[in-house]
DNA sequence: TTATTTTCTTGATATAAATCAATTTAATGT
DNA sequence: ACATTAAATTGATTTATATCAAGAAAATAA
């Protein structure tokens, strides 16, 4: 029923894009989610992005974008969660590289980059997505120097902390890694101690570089030290400063 | 005797700055090594690049930029190769994060980021460095719309295959790694199948985020098996393909 | 040059984490 | 509500890699 729905939104929006419908119920100039970096555009060059915009629902698990398709578009979240994630072995093996909330940009590094899709990307829970063309976005960045460099520290801001994140994992062995995924998912993708998603176990080993078991391992002895509370989808912090503690010794 | 004349060419260069000399004796205009994204710049933004940048001389191994210090400056690479790491724990535990060679930036990411220094950067070899005054550089941004594409092109290009790198020796082990890392620094780096550069075990180890005493195994390994030749300081590739199947097999 | 510190090398051992396997629980589709 | 598939859990085992230790070689300083 739900699904049906769903695919009911889909075909709506995309019937829009397919009609060239030249008004979209939500408008770019009042969008309450938008992108830092528009803040600077014009109204009249919001208008433009208004009109060649396309905004799509993606149920929980969706898949937004395939890594290795071409590159067409800038998509920025407005609502859920959406998880970035490169595939190793023909999509045998995942690693998370990240997640994007209302707001942020994704595809951003593909700019004047790779005519390739770098990573894959799926609604973490259920998503709204606007999709905006490419050459619209290249053509402000063009014309728009505060455009440029609003782009330009999203950009910093998005791959310094990625970057960070990979490399210390790097250096850690898996309760460090795992106390480091909580609290990156507490302070920078939920915002809260405590969060009800589909966070699996899996994402836990995909987001942190380990086999799923050991994920399971640990968070179990996190759980029953009481670091942490897991019931039915809900995590909870229940001792930040242990979990730092843990994340600084390895 | 070297290093006397090395400091004396620091201290004139230093000199200069303080003295505030018109003339450089490299100037940017005509600059052989200029960035990619200086091609866009005009010949009197050049001229104001030329005024108020310092051309320093590094010694192989000193360090040129230290993390957790203030950021002032973008750095471009004209001669030599500079390693881009980060340090942990106090410094006792490095991680390298790139190598820059000439016409390179460093410090991009930094622009309209963070205040700090993210990552320390010394010289693998000889090393001339272009020092910009990160002010000057970000005016430009901001009045130079090309030059600010160019620049976001840069900083795609650069933090693309960096973060790419790191995602995957996560999923790679010791011999997929060290073969990684072998393919990278011939292709990419030194552009060359043989190089003769102080790279040690331990920046291979650094590198790879793997103990030196096993960098060192693997290497023999490699050697024994003619798939590298290293003498006194020389590496040669000597079988590329085996080493791309050892890298894709993990 | 010799002395001294650092890096390189190798084997033996310890340990962390993956894999395998089998069961339980939860989620999903019909 | 039932059947089916997928995810979580746990113990036993194996494997990869780090650590420890001690000597050789190389680089650097005196």
């Amino acid at each position: 029923m739900l699904m049906h729905k769903f695919h009911l939104c889909i075909f709506a929006a995309r019937l829009e894009k397919i009609m060239g419908k030249t008004e979209n119920v939500h408008n770019c100039v009042d969008c309450a989610n938008k992108a830092d970096c528009f803040e600077h555009l014009s109204k009249s060059e919001l208008m433009e992005v208004s009109k060649s915009k396309v905004s799509i629902l993606y149920k929980k698990g969706e898949i937004i974008r395939k890594q290795g398709t071409f590159v067409s578009s800038i998509l920025i979240v407005k609502k859920g969660i959406a998880k970035v994630y490169k595939e190793f072995d023909h999509a045998e093996n995942v690693s998370i590289v990240d997640f994007r909330k209302s707001g942020q940009l994704i595809g951003l590094s593909d700019i004047y980059n790779a005519s390739i899709v770098q990573y894959s990307v799926s609604a973490l829970n259920d998503c709204e997505v606007c999709i905006i063309d490419i050459r619209l976005f290249e053509k402000l960045l063009n014309s728009n120097t505060g455009f440029a460099v609003d782009v330009i520290k999203s950009i910093n801001n998005q791959t310094c902390g990625i970057l960070d994140f990979h490399i210390q994992n790097n250096y850690k062995q898996l309760h460090g890694r795992i106390a480091h995924a909580l609290l990156i998912l507490s302070k920078h993708v939920f915002e809260s101690d405590d969060f009800n998603i589909p966070f699996t176990r899996r994402d836990f080993a995909e987001f942190t570089n380990m086999s799923s078991m050991s994920a399971v391992r640990i968070l179990k002895n996190f759980r029953d030290d009481h670091l942490i509370e897991m019931n039915n989808g809900l995590i909870r912090i229940l001792d930040n400063e242990k979990l730092e503690k843990i994340f600084k010794n390895g």
